[in-house]
DNA sequence: TACGTAGGCCAACAAGTGTTGACCCCTACC
DNA sequence: GGTAGGGGTCAACACTTGTTGGCCTACGTA
């Protein structure tokens, strides 16, 4: 699982390096940015606190590092247009399925001042392109992308953070055919 | 401001208490649970940290005695079928412009694990029983009301928490013309 | 007036935090 | 073979946290 990133050589602390991001990753999907300590973190990976310090700095470093956030959206121009809800929520669907960071990323938006602020980049980065590509009317689309947003965060908190039992209990079929709509509707419906 | 339970007479340190409340409302909305300090609260009230500790034993009890949430749905019962989703979503516009315990609620429940057991305790006790009233099936209640759940906390979360510039923009209006009729879809539309 | 008691403050404890610097070991190169 | 230098550990610092117990004050009652 070599990153994209083409960086110097390699080194030979690269299997340390990447056994504290997984870990870290999991500590602040599972406990959030407070509670996911450096010392509980380098205990997952088998090594001293001190090396997380010097390979990413300090702890927001570390988070930074971690969770690098890309979304990899569809392009929904290439769909028909009036699945372009349905595409979007199972690109959803099965983002958080196999993704643990951002449940990671959700959690600390929800907690931290600055998470919050990551959270408004990576909305007006990937998902309000997204949503200009298929909004009627270009103007509306930060509008029609920020409803999207609240239904598939939404689902995003009930179902992967609060796990509230009947949200966790919908299936990928039934939450398409329920969000699908919804989602197209937002993008693309006439005004109200 | 007394609260309606019926206590022992009338202590003389009935101000300080309330005091209490009123700032661990404020820091538990605005920095969640761990980043909220008895000290910082303390300080607040104009009062030692010590009598925190008195009057509410622990920071948890002190978090139990500030948020005690009662949503005070509506009766859907008693308004038209068809309007069931649009008098939700008023009703919980109203809740979250006036009452800031809600974002400390949601907060918590995304942090810790307890907070989330809290929520789903509200969503069981509170909002289940609403959507049973209106629901064509009682056996759906839960899935129709954990999608109304994911449609108006998803809301919640991008404009009072996230803060995400375009839902802060949206007007009362503008919102219950686009969530209302989700929302009434989720609760009675047959089944899909 | 005396006094018990509740309200309140102060100082400290023990635990846990991020972070730092000194130190060791092993490897790769001259 | 010697020697930088990077990988790694240990112990400690400085600080913050929730929490506790002792002590003072002032009210309300007898």
């Amino acid at each position: 699982m070599t990153d994209g990133t083409k960086t110097s050589p390699a080194r030979r602390s690269d299997a340390t390096r990447t056994a504290i991001l997984a870990a870290a990753r999991e500590r602040f999907a599972a406990d959030g940015y407070d509670r996911a300590t450096i010392r509980a973190i380098a205990k997952d990976a088998r090594i001293d606190p001190s090396m997380v310090m010097r390979y990413y700095g300090s702890k927001e470093g570390l988070f930074a590092a971690a969770v690098a956030l890309d979304l990899r959206l569809p392009d929904l121009a290439r769909v028909p247009r009036d699945e372009a809800g349905r595409a979007l929520v199972a690109h959803f669907l099965g983002l958080w399925e196999e993704n643990e960071e951002l449940t990671a990323v959700l959690r600390v938006g929800a907690t931290n001042q600055a998470g919050a602020e990551r959270m408004q980049g990576i909305f007006r980065d990937q998902l309000l392109p997204v949503a200009r590509q298929v909004c009627p009317d270009p103007e509306q689309a930060p509008a029609r992308a920020a409803l999207c947003a609240a239904q598939l965060l939404g689902l995003a908190l009930t179902r992967y953070v609060l796990r509230l039992p009947p949200a966790r209990e919908l299936t990928r079929e039934e939450l398409l055919a329920w969000l699908g709509p919804t989602v197209q509707r937002y993008l693309t419906a006439p005004n109200p």
